[in-house]
DNA sequence: ACCTGAACACCGTTCAAGT
DNA sequence: ACCTGAACACCGTTCAAGT
């Protein structure tokens, strides 16, 4: 999505908004590290302290972006575990799947989220309580297959196993980590098979 | 170990050992992105531009201590598999474990070698090579376990699983991704059995 | 309220020069 | 061969100032 050129008012009108569209630009390749302030400034058609209007510095204007991220790959996990009506087993491969198709789909926003370079979650109240969020609709369906309260630990070292196998795979093709190429089809499979090999938990 | 404050001769003597060394001490809370040439020449004790008689670039500084740090894993996982003589399958338990073990012992070499900032393997031939002989490790080991040649596209499949297992438990713990607090023992716990619960492959 | 421009202390890298 | 020092084009961030 290109922006307009307009005839550039003294204000900008969506300064915020441009900002956050450049940053996730400028993480495409290298992840939150190749992200400057200054260049998504320059993006945006404003001066290099105009960011600082909107964001008392860097790490929140990429805390920002990160968040936005956060929101899109909890919608797309809700909206994966939606076909395994009920199942918690099913749900737990669907949202894996899920999880590994988030990251090579919106590829920009993973690496921003979890690349080099991405914010703590700790740099904005909004970011850890995205995260949060998608860390609890894991956890409900974890303790769900194991018929166990959330708080029990064996819920959480459960969940701990699925996501770690779910993120290390998103991450190794992401991270070119991968000595030998391997479709996207495979990748969902043997997400897939991974974590089906872990239940019944 | 903290390095000897000598009279400083016009030549330092061992200039690319003392890089290396600060390169792996500044690595050691975000990563390679927190390595400065500067920085490192400052710890070095020598000026601003000496590094480069000793390496191209950065990355290239980067590459070499992270080769260095690939070498001690693959020692370490050598090691891990040495109690389990022969069966495959406990060689897989094993070497899971102790690829997560080594990132907790040697924080700073695995930030270095997999976290922000970190060199891409093809910046260096020996950087490449040493990752090449990891996974050669690890391929083999899968390959005996399920009987068929390590070129056997099943074979690089169950290896993937395998590492990307210990490989998500490692980022996640070493990245704080992790929402709750997990000791070294029940994460070292963890991965045995999520190991496990993939046996058969 | 929102944005600019100069300034400061940092980078990585180059290049001529010193021993 | 090995190292220095000045220089260049970049950063993030601050601060006084403009509209």
């Amino acid at each position: 999505m290109p922006r307009r050129q307009q005839p550039k008012p003294y204000h900008h009108g969506n300064l915020r908004r441009a900002l956050l569209d450049a940053t996730v630009e400028l993480a495409a390749d290298v992840g939150a590290a190749g992200v400057t302030l200054r260049e998504a400034a320059r993006l945006a058609g404003v001066s290099q302290t105009a960011p600082y209007r909107h964001f008392n510095d860097k790490q929140e204007m990429l805390a920002a972006a990160a968040e936005e991220g956060m929101v899109l790959l909890l919608e797309a996990l809700q909206a994966g575990i939606r076909g395994a009506k009920g199942d918690p087993d099913a749900e737990l491969v669907a949202i894996s799947v899920a999880y590994v198709r988030f990251a090579l789909d919106h590829t920009r926003y993973f690496r921003l989220m979890f690349g080099h370079g991405s914010p703590h979650k700790s740099v904005t109240p909004g970011l850890q309580q995205a995260g949060r969020a998608v860390f609890q609709l894991l956890l409900g369906i974890v303790a769900r297959s194991l018929k166990k309260p959330p708080a029990d630990p064996a819920a959480r070292q459960a969940m701990f196993r699925i996501w770690a196998l779910a993120h290390g795979i998103a991450v190794l093709a992401l991270e070119k980590q991968i000595l030998f190429d391997i479709g996207t089809d495979a990748l969902l499979a043997a997400t897939r098979q991974a974590v089906a090999a872990q239940l019944p938990l």
